[in-house]
RNA sequence: UCCUCUGUAGCUCAGCGGUAGAGCGGGUGGCUGUUAACCACUAGGUCGUUGGUUCGAUCCCAACCGGAGGAGCCA
């Protein structure tokens, strides 16, 4: 089958001539000499403008039937429009009706809530708005890979199905075998031990930092919470690099340049979509970007920050206090009023992060940081890790962890240990702040969420 | 897990203590280089479920179920 991409039609200068197209009618408009068909085939946001003359061959077969929804086949000269509204336009020659679309066909031209389109998640990649959001998911992808290979970094598949328990990073599923109805354990269980879903790669990942310098990894995640947020899923992806021989500045400097990298990649390679974006779904994304990507990045200690919110004059439903976290309300209002840019909040007290996130010398803290940013909050967070034996091993008891769970993770500093950080980026989550869609279950193909694993 | 909002036609919503309406979508016909086309006609609903109050409930009350938003937790 040969035929031709609408995208390439569009963009060029000069027609080329006969084609053969095929793809979906958006929309048909009909009068008693010809009809107008709105044909995509998902290559671009914009649809070709068919026009079909009544007698050509298949206009009562192929076109008459073709409503909303259906696909077809034009093979027809591209010629400039008469009309106003696009620049080329399929004189067809001849239309064949691949598959009708029923009358019950759900996507109408107008627009639709988004509640009812993720009711209908096996056709709104067939809508303007979903087409986009996943084109750009796709670009996003690629270009997170072109970010860490062009710096040397290695791609490591850390395992889905996983025994350790990164800790602190939430509840998690559990992966069991059944015998008819009933789940084993214990003995019965099919790795010998308790096994879940990954809730992160990170710990694995360290391992291959530890010899190949410089990781990153990009998968599926779950986490089991039963969070209600337009900003959490049960099954997302993320995103994380660690790096040997690496402090936290090195660390926030590449968590900062892999923002504004992607930004301006989205900017370049999805112009189209982003704009389509900005006129219907948040009309500031553009000038949001552009400035993400032209502006630098706002740093902040935790200490600080605490001392600014205190002093903003600010009401907040939450105190703020040091040692207490911050909250969506306190990093909104960082980096929505107070800076109005992305902002890296780093140096965390101690005792509200995990084991793993090696001490500063003041005792007090630790070397984490959060990437904010507006619209969204925390979408990177990130620390070095504790590379000292000794350090390590006292932050486990300190946290009530039994270290013979992590004798694998101990090793990597008995042997040969050396600085390391890195950091996780949500991918949704950097979605979500490229598109300006609200909503985490919107950008992502068939979203889990508590009670809701369709499709 | 907690708090708030919400559930009327395929979709988006209006409505009212006396058992329902619009726009869009669908169907039929017409018309026009149209472009969220237009005009006319037409078919669609046990008003989320179960109880209760009432002469009478889609409307008031309760519970449950579904959907959404926020909080916490995080990415």
């Amino acid at each position: 089958m040969f035929r031709t991409r609408v995208v390439e039609i569009l963009g060029n200068e000069t027609s080329p001539g006969k084609v053969t197209v095929m793809g979906w009618v958006r929309t048909k408009r009909d009068s008693k000499a010809f009809s107008f068909l709105e044909l995509n085939d998902g290559s671009c946001l914009a649809n070709l403008q068919v026009v079909a003359d009544a007698g050509i061959p298949g206009y009562e077969e192929g076109v008459m039937p073709a409503r909303t929804g259906a696909s077809v086949k034009v093979e027809g000269m591209i010629v400039p429009s008469q009309g106003q509204g696009q620049r080329w336009e399929l004189q067809a020659v001849k239309v064949e009706l691949l598959g009708a679309a029923e009358e019950d066909y759900p996507l109408q031209k107008k627009g639709h809530s988004m509640e009812f389109m993720r009711s209908i998640a096996h056709l709104r990649p067939r809508s303007n708005l979903f087409g986009a959001v996943f084109r750009v998911r796709s670009r996003m992808a690629y270009s997170i890979h072109r970010f860490f290979q062009e710096r040397g970094f290695v791609y490591v598949h850390t395992p889905i199905i996983t025994a350790s328990d990164c800790e602190g990073a939430g509840e998690m599923f559990r992966v069991v075998t059944m015998d008819g109805e009933v789940v084993k354990t214990g003995e019965e269980e099919f790795f010998g031990k308790p096994t879940y879903l990954t809730v992160s790669g990170q710990l694995e990942g360290e391992t291959f930092a530890c010899a190949l310098s410089d990781i990153y990894t990009f998968g599926p995640t779950f986490r089991a919470e039963n969070s209600h947020t337009s900003r959490h899923a049960s099954e997302f992806w993320m995103i994380e690099p660690e790096m040997a021989f690496c402090d936290l500045l090195a660390d926030m400097d590449l968590a900062e340049a892999m923002i504004k990298f992607l930004v301006s990649d989205a900017l370049e390679a999805c112009a189209e979509d982003l704009g389509f974006f900005n006129q219907f779904v948040d009309k500031g994304l553009l000038e949001r970007l552009k400035f993400v990507r032209d502006r630098s990045f706002e740093r902040i200690t935790y200490t600080e920050a605490v001392d600014l919110l205190k002093a903003s004059g600010e009401k907040f439903e939450y105190p703020v206090e040091y040692g207490l976290n911050l909250q969506s309300e306190h990093e909104r209002y960082l980096t929505e009023k107070h800076f109005r840019c992305p902002t890296t909040v780093y140096n965390y007290p101690k005792e509200i992060k995990p084991f793993y996130m090696r001490k500063n010398d003041d005792g007090k803290t630790v070397a984490a940081m959060d990437l904010l940013v507006p619209g969204i909050g925390e979408i990177v967070g990130g620390s070095q890790r504790e590379e000292r034996l000794e350090v390590l091993r006292a932050n486990l008891a300190e946290h009530g962890l039994d270290e013979s769970h992590y004798d694998w993770y101990v090793d990597l500093r008995r042997y040969g240990t050396v600085p390391h950080a890195g950091f996780g980026l949500g991918f949704e989550r950097l979605l979500m702040f490229v598109t300006g869609v609200a909503n985490i279950r919107d950008v992502i193909p068939f979203p889990r969420t508590p009670g809701a694993a369709d499709f």
